[in-house]
DNA sequence: GTCACATTAATTGTATACAATTATACAAAC
DNA sequence: GTTTGTATAATTGTATACAATTAATGTGAC
């Protein structure tokens, strides 16, 4: 009884992810899942990651855990010792910190690229994103801000026109999602940010390229600048 | 008959496995023949890499490849289709002149931090590198030099003390492997090389970030330029 | 009490079995 | 000859079974 009731929990744990995701492999939808879990804190870093408890709680069999938790593995973000198991790992702020310092060597040379090689059609798409920045700023609407924030920069990846820097800078930019959401939520860096962001879109649209590529690395640094004055005022947490 | 003498053989090859390498779990055993296969040349790009295949030539079961293939998708040396297979991705010539640009940055960043942070062992390790390099160069021993080049930047990244940033530069050390092994074959570029390891080096010892990150990032853009010349020598092979 | 040792349980590592999907081959219709 | 459909084979996706290793527990000697 019990076994098929269990049984009957999993499959339809498994029939919600069939239609919500668009029928991806369990072992992404694993990877995923377990990625931001750790992201966002509800994995916090020393935590056991047990594939039985997983594979129950995801409602999926161990192989697709033990594939996600290899890749995880390679991202840095869990630590596998054989034989004994998997804990999460996490970043310290020290990490974040050099995270932020290499994106904004990276970013930079995105948008130097970006400048050289972007085309008309993404170039209006950069605008309309700064154009809206400006609306939902003035609204203080963050949520907003940030999916635009994310959508700039990943307009920029995909206008360098280089798999290999975009590869980098997708994964370096979910390292510090969470860093980043809480960034934003303070009204002055909404504004300052707004005006960053405006200067390297006009940059670009000039073609200059090494305008563009000062003012993203300038822009990545204020955030990190932005996020170490946060830290400063609750510091007591940690 | 013939199963029994196929389990001996698989049986067979585990064992040396077990002997050779020192016991670690077989993805990352399997990880790393896939990878290097790829990086020298011996998978190619459009090569299909069916499961059973790679589980009967290295003697193991489908589930350490399956955890491998997963590993390599991630760094991007094959591409996988949901039920249809990966193929191998392999790098095309932009995308190793990108890896080369990247490097030029990051690399400086890392001696950057590496002349504000290193330690005293440390150093002297680096200074024996070069005075190695300054022996094997006289006697042209390219492989002896490749090794020692291969140390030289391994230590910078120990001694640069940031985790993400170690990651990330052995990552891209990896993939431009090959392309790396043949540069240093050309007498000049090894003299020249040596030259610029003295510089870093020496901008290391006295502490003096600015030009370690600056004699570091020119060193790798004159790699990339000698693998240019190379390239444009065997044109034809394209 | 505690140390050593054996026994059991929990967990990971590996292999295999089965299901689902996709590719291939071949035949019939047009 | 091309196309369409169907059966078959090949391959991937997932789950489960078993082996190996490690952690936990308990028991007896001292």
């Amino acid at each position: 009884m019990e076994n098929i009731e269990e049984n009957g929990v999993a499959k339809a744990k498994r029939f919600a992810r069939l239609q919500s995701l668009e029928r991806y492999s369990l072992h992404s939808y694993v990877f995923n899942y377990i990625r931001d879990a750790i992201l966002d804190g509800r994995y916090k870093p020393g935590d056991a990651l047990v594939e039985t408890r997983l594979a129950e709680e995801l409602g999926v069999s161990r192989t697709p855990i033990r594939e996600a938790i290899r890749q995880l593995e390679l991202e840095g973000l869990v630590i596998s010792i054989p034989n004994k198991g998997v804990v999460v790992n996490g970043f310290s702020q020290q990490d974040i910190d050099d995270i932020y310092t290499i994106r904004s060597m990276l970013e930079g040379l995105a948008a130097r690229w970006a400048a050289q090689r972007i085309d008309q059609q993404k170039l209006k798409e950069l605008e309309e994103i700064v154009e809206l920045m400006g609306y939902y700023t003035k609204k203080n609407d963050f949520e907003q801000l940030t999916q635009l924030d994310t959508r700039f920069h990943g307009v920029i990846y995909e206008a360098c026109d280089s798999k290999v820097l975009k590869h980098l800078l997708d994964n370096l930019l979910r390292y510090v999602e969470q860093a980043r959401r809480g960034s934003l939520k303070v009204p002055m860096r909404a504004c300052q940010s707004l005006n960053e962001h405006r200067s390297i879109f006009e940059a670009i649209m000039k073609r200059n390229a090494a305008e563009a590529e000062k003012f993203m690395a300038k822009h990545i640094s204020s955030a990190i600048l932005n996020l170490h004055s946060l830290m400063g005022q609750n510091e007591k947490e940690n």
